[in-house]
DNA sequence: GTGAAAGCGCTAACAC
DNA sequence: GTGTTAGCGCTTTCAC
């Protein structure tokens, strides 16, 4: 490792064609030898095959795709359209990037990761697709740009979305049953003796929207006042103030929360004991996602489980069979109810 | 949207070849005009690029990227070696790459995520390195292949590695002074009177090797006994029960834990609380990251803060001279004492 | 079974 | 200023 040139004294062999020169072949039969498919000779294939590992050759995979017209990439991207601020390092998202990585690497896709702020560049989407980079592309949220994302389903098949599903719409979506979730979330607050509920979080985003819908659902079923809406951003700093503004301006007048996220579920536990409010005797509190986090808080936190691995495993599942050329239904995930101690 | 076909009547042109030929100019001029920086007649151009617009062209980047020998991807990579089943969810990793993917889009770059297990791919830093796909290479985490990362750094130069930096290492890292992070915890502990020390987490990965000899550090400076090593694993699920058995065999033992990372200390406290051990009173607890966690547990957890966005902005900036030919020294972050109430 | 040759879509000399 | 040409490294007919 001390004496200046250390590479070894072999013919560096960078291309096909230098791993052609060097086992006295055609470029094409390399090529073949390595895809392994054709019908080369086995001693040539052999032979190449250990040169090839001898001199560290990979194949070019720009020039490879280029020829073939495909990448073995799939992008993912994350459009941060209701609150730029919103961190990409969003624990929900980041855990279901996580769990996409691991799947798309078993099936031998490499994963190109965009954040794109949709405001900033209207065009996001197509830019995307339009590159010649990926082969197909995963939505991480539909975030506030819906139309756009159906706009573009019409004429981009191997596309699909993490996000909420709307009647009729053309894009292939996975997601959790937002509404049955807030339905489940609401039951539970009432269920255990809250009457004047609030949800916390922004509504905008439709995903949110609809959790909002399903406990309003249950508010009007058993005859209670509208559900409170209390917006926060998302981003933890501008959340924190938020919440402990909205708790001291009704603290007393609700006695059930249902916070749009675990995230803002456990910032709120906090705000609430700093302002000496019992959960759950005085206020009953239920989170969404069941997030690490939710089993850690004190009291362990009551929530709305999304399957995440399982949602993965769907977005790539519905993603190769639509390259595939199949037609593919959305996927609509249960959600599931927690019970631990904040409700 | 309701009639059929409803993609615009205009000639679809993917390539610069049709949009030339729309344009009534050869491919060469498009390709000027739309890199804006050849001295192209400014009516040409304007035309060009309102064509390229109204059709929505966008250049294939394998294409470009096979020509130009460059690709405008970067690599991120993510060793999984210590501990296979360690999520690429894991916190900290996630909020490194969230920062990542803002740092990196910021100057231009797109990113390509692979997450290895070397043990099963002892190739996996060349193979990602050769694929031709990408410019340059970031490696989150040395993991147990510091060696292997050193025979990389001899052969090419575009590579930073997030981890720990060893005496005399020939490549780039960025990380934080892990060393000095052990002392300034093991001092903290002791500053809140504890004598009996033990190291929460597997003492393997060299970064969690380097906390552990801080914290060595001060107790032997002061006299104190050894520090207990209590390995565990990093996924949450292995790691509960591990932490509870270590509590229950060695309580009343020890009155100092320095955990590893902020995910184990929060663990930890739940486990204490629920064997009654008082947390400072009976045992003084320190993490390490500063991970949003560390804000949230109860009591809220001290610990050693990690500048996760500066290490993000190092990477990518050390990694773009690299690039641009510069040689560079290693980028060591100071460490941070942030006292809240478990120690 | 293997070689020769034609291109994938783009860029960069080199002409004019 | 713009057209022409020659590839980037690979795959895939089409011959033989």
């Amino acid at each position: 490792m001390s004496d200046g040139e250390d590479r070894p004294a072999r013919t560096t062999v960078r291309t096909i064609t230098d791993l052609a020169r060097l086992a006295g072949v055609s470029a094409g039969t390399v090529s073949r030898a390595l895809a392994g498919n054709s019908l080369v000779n086995t001693r040539t294939r052999e032979k190449i095959v250990s040169l090839a590992r001898e001199h560290g050759f990979r194949p070019n995979q720009m020039a490879s795709g280029l020829r073939r017209q495909k990448t073995g990439v799939i992008g993912v991207v994350i459009p941060l359209g209701h609150d730029t601020r919103q961190q990409i390092s969003d624990s929900f998202f980041m855990t279901l990037l996580g769990h996409l990585a691991d799947e798309l690497t078993h099936e031998g896709y490499d994963l190109m990761l965009r954040r794109v702020v949709p405001g900033d560049d209207p065009d996001w989407l197509d830019r995307f697709i339009g590159s010649g980079m990926i082969d197909g592309v995963i939505v991480i949220g539909q975030s506030d740009q819906f139309e756009r994302i159906e706009e573009v389903a019409d004429g981009y098949r191997p596309m699909v979305v993490w996000g909420n599903r709307q009647e009729g719409q053309h894009h292939c979506v996975v997601g959790t049953d937002n509404r049955l979730g807030g339905r489940l979330a609401a039951e539970r607050l009432v269920a255990a003796g809250a009457r004047a509920l609030a949800f916390l979080g922004d509504t905008g985003p439709m995903e949110f929207a609809a959790r909002f819908a399903g406990a309003q659902d249950i508010a009007t079923r058993r005859g209670l006042p509208p559900i409170l809406p209390l917006p926060t951003h998302l981003s933890p700093d501008r959340a924190g103030e938020e919440i402990a503004r909205h708790i001291a301006a009704h603290s007393g007048t609700i006695d059930g929360i249902f916070a749009a996220t675990d995230t803002l579920a456990a910032l709120c536990l906090i705000e609430l004991r700093a302002q000496g409010i019992a959960v759950p005797q005085d206020v009953k509190l239920v989170g969404f996602d069941d997030l690490p986090i939710a089993r850690q808080t004190v009291p362990p936190l009551t929530t709305i489980r999304q399957d995440i691995a399982a949602g993965a495993r769907g977005l790539v599942d519905l993603l190769l069979r639509r390259l595939a050329g199949e037609s593919t239904e959305s996927l609509v995930l249960p959600p599931e109810l927690v019970a631990r101690a904040t409700a």
